[in-house]
DNA sequence: CGTCTGCTGACTGTTGACATTTGACAAGTG
DNA sequence: CACTTGTCAAATGTCAACAGTCAGCAGACG
């Protein structure tokens, strides 16, 4: 459960990258011992969504453009074998009707302006596919590199999501696109639709001018 | 270094599949305290070489069937994006020599009747292929799913390898078509080789009696 | 003035011991 | 005889304390 808590501070942005944790600090400040904090390091470096070193603290890492793109490369390769495995296995249909209704949540979310519920249905989606696919090592290899994506996006502001999201209202939008295609069987389809969405968000999250492997920030 | 030792001994075989892991055990018998130990434990846990439920003793996992498919399915997923990866960046030639240098080994260890040597290129192929893609991701995602291939494949015996290895010898080997493949930037042709490779490998693995969701053997 | 050496402080890696939970065996009961 | 219940040993989760190592700094030396 700590390292839940751990998990979220981090992905949440309450933890700015760069940070150097201390274990003794964190024992402190969650009123355990060191203990557990030692395991849930463990996991969350082992998820990466920590950097630690030998004799060295743990820190939050920096993520550079180049971890970026290979994120959403790490991406493309897991969900496009969940697309083609879900096609494969007949589960088209099924699959469909639950992407769907995230497709639709994010369509009425962005109407309303609600930028946090299109991230979340956003996520919804993409978890939605891979855990279709019934794979459990896809489900284990996706669920940390979702993690390290909700680190990228969790910085988003709403002016960059809203730019992210353009032309998606109509019924234009690539996760429409990709859940049709996969409900048509359409495999080469939802493969091309698949690494389109992926190459739009790597290069609007490697736009904007930070996030260059620039040197971390202080601490204390 | 007490992680890599107990890696080890799961993937050789020296802990039968099934076995429970006792964490006092384990800590009089590597001379060391039980935190080290667990840590080892957590590591091996999230690398799927272990399972462990609260309060429950870890235990080496027996591996079924659909185990056997899943590890290859995800494999699949890996290595093809790694293909596609290599190929895109223009790194063929390059990759082909190395990947060409595993090949060769493996025919002159066939040929040699050394079926160790043999699954040790195999290995090392495709880590080669995927270390090629450059994606830090990629090869974390495949170093685990790697080690439990070997897990599969520890059991082997040298007459099923051959069965595996059964008309590679002339110049015909999977192997070798794949890393031509990628010789000459055919994406389409080394993707389909790769999956015959991997669907190939898990027919021979899934066709002995063993290794169905059998009971646990007993402990101790 | 620049560089190197030795020291201080803090933090990590590890240890042994204590609290809590689990699984099983045995006794008791309908 | 089958089922429930009480008890107990063993294993895990956790804790506080000890030893080893690294970063930073003051001071000496060329």
């Amino acid at each position: 459960m700590v390292t839940e808590r751990l998990r979220e501070d981090i992905i949440e942005g309450a933890l700015a990258p760069g940070t150097q944790l201390s274990e003794v600090e964190l024992a402190k400040s969650f009123g355990v011992s060191r203990g557990p904090i030692r395991e849930a390091l463990q996991r969350l470096i082992q998820e990466g969504l920590l950097r630690g070193e030998p004799h060295r603290r743990v820190s939050v890492p920096v993520l550079t453009k180049e971890d970026v793109a290979d994120i959403y490369l790490a991406r493309t390769a897991l969900e496009s074998a969940a697309a083609q495995s879900v096609i494969a296995s007949g589960k088209s249909e099924e699959t469909f009707r639950q992407l769907d209704r995230n497709v639709r949540a994010m369509d009425s979310a962005e109407a309303a302006g609600d930028w946090e519920a299109v991230k979340r249905h956003d996520l919804e989606f993409h978890t939605v596919l891979v855990a279709a696919s019934g794979s459990r090592r896809l489900q284990r290899m996706f669920s940390t590199v979702i993690s390290e994506t909700r680190l990228c996006v969790g910085a988003l502001t709403a002016e960059e999501a809203r730019h992210h999201q353009e032309g998606e209202s109509p019924g234009e939008g690539t996760h429409r696109k990709i859940s049709e295609m996969i409900r048509d069987g359409n495999t080469a389809g939802a493969l091309e639709a698949l690494k389109k969405h992926f190459d739009d968000a790597v290069s609007v999250l490697t736009s904007r001018d930070s996030e260059s492997d620039a040197e971390p920030a202080s601490t204390r």
